[in-house]
DNA sequence: ACGAGCTTGTGACTTGAATCACAAAGTCCG
DNA sequence: CGGACTTTGTGATTCAAGTCACAAGCTCGT
């Protein structure tokens, strides 16, 4: 199992159970954890847990579980997260701005190194302590700093220019937050997250339960026995 | 195929070509597109784009391809944004604030329709011309308002609180952009958002990529006919 | 009105993820 | 030291998604 390639839905759930196991190693009272108590506080089921860390090697031992400790390292570690990486995030409107004093970043392996934006009145501005520099000068900051990977922050017309201005400067890994779907070479990792997007499919399962509850309520009363019209209550 | 349930990842892209689809209907000066055009604005491929229309219905002509203001309608419908469904926030942090005022709800099917928070130096206080109103005041307010979606922009501890008077508020669908899983009643959906879960998913990929990089480059002078050590340029 | 040329819609197939279920390997207690 | 009890790790199976490839259906030019 161990040198096969981790599969991407295994990816994507790493990052939950290293945060379930982070909120355990805090309060020290837990040494060790199984499956299914990482399960649920991951809101999975065990056997994927299981199934998912079998693809990181042998960590648990039967009839225990799973070091905390350890286990943590080893997600860490599987994630490339051991020091933390240089992240910049481009266009400083309230989302930018958002993201640049999030505290959050730091405990999880990021280091907001570099802040970018395109209009005069916002360069030159400190924002989260760090000052905001103009986007031409993109490269030779990314360079200079080592930064690894690219937030853009900006409203989606601008969004591909700076997607490419970001490949140019050699960033590999893209978090793209403006909603607009963007081109990059084949070796640019791009993931996108969308507000709106998420928001329409809640709105899609939203309206169908209700016509799910609708449909039931309808069947009820037809199905009553006494299904008169006037049974509505 | 049209009476099948649509799949969950189908559903998921339709808010992209709707997107798409958008930017079509703006300039006008295109009528119809086929399913190779909008795959490339949507940036997947043509034969996933006709499946996914075809669970909607036959809603294209063959050798012409799809009119674009009615599949725009027919999307609309089908995700369940033909009013405006109201909204609301919970936690008026940096990340509450930037969705608070982001503009884009409105075009694209929802209002913000009021907001929350616990701390007594932020509610009463304006926000994007709306009144920020207390936690406890929630059932009213959604009752009052009709509010259907709820937006959980709090720090992670009160995540689950905060969930839980939604369900109790008779809210069924819900965006936790909290770093906590939050556990609900059955009817109720969740779809979390997590920034660093994202960041750290882009993080696995960088480092496999740069591991892949590293050991094409060290075969490649192995490789090479003159394979001696003294060989590194 | 017919054939050349597109583009859709979809069955058949392939790939990938989730779930099941159980042997293997450990602990604990008398 | 042995047997009851846990819990992991993983083949086997089922289910969902993605891809292929082509017949069906439409347009347009002649």
């Amino acid at each position: 199992m161990r040198n096969r390639p981790i599969p991407e839905a295994t990816v994507a759930r790493l990052p939950v159970y290293l945060q379930a196991l982070l909120s355990l190693a805090e309060d020290r009272r837990q040494m060790t954890v199984s499956s299914e108590e990482l399960a649920q506080m991951a809101g999975v089921n065990a056997a994927k847990v299981r199934k998912d860390l079998s693809y990181l090697g042998s960590y648990g031992t039967r009839g225990v579980g799973y070091d905390v400790e350890y286990l943590l390292y080893q997600i860490t570690r599987e994630l490339g997260l051991t020091q933390d990486l240089p992240a910049a995030i481009i266009g400083l409107g309230n989302l930018g701005r958002a993201l640049a004093s999030f505290k959050g970043f730091a405990e999880r392996g990021f280091k907001i190194a570099a802040l970018f934006d395109v209009d005069d009145s916002v360069v030159g501005t400190d924002v989260g302590g760090i000052t905001v520099r103009h986007l031409d000068d993109l490269k030779d900051i990314v360079t200079e700093e080592g930064v690894v990977i690219g937030i853009i922050a900006t409203p989606p017309t601008p969004a591909q220019l700076v997607a490419e201005r970001l490949a140019d400067a050699g960033i590999k890994s893209i978090l793209n937050f403006a909603p607009a779907v963007v081109k990059v070479p084949p070796d640019v990792t791009v993931r996108k997250v969308d507000l709106s997007i998420e928001l329409q499919i809640l709105s899609f399962y939203q309206q169908r339960n209700q016509a799910i509850a609708t449909a039931r309520e309808a069947s009820r009363r037809l199905g009553t026995p006494d299904s008169s019209p006037q049974t509505r209550r």
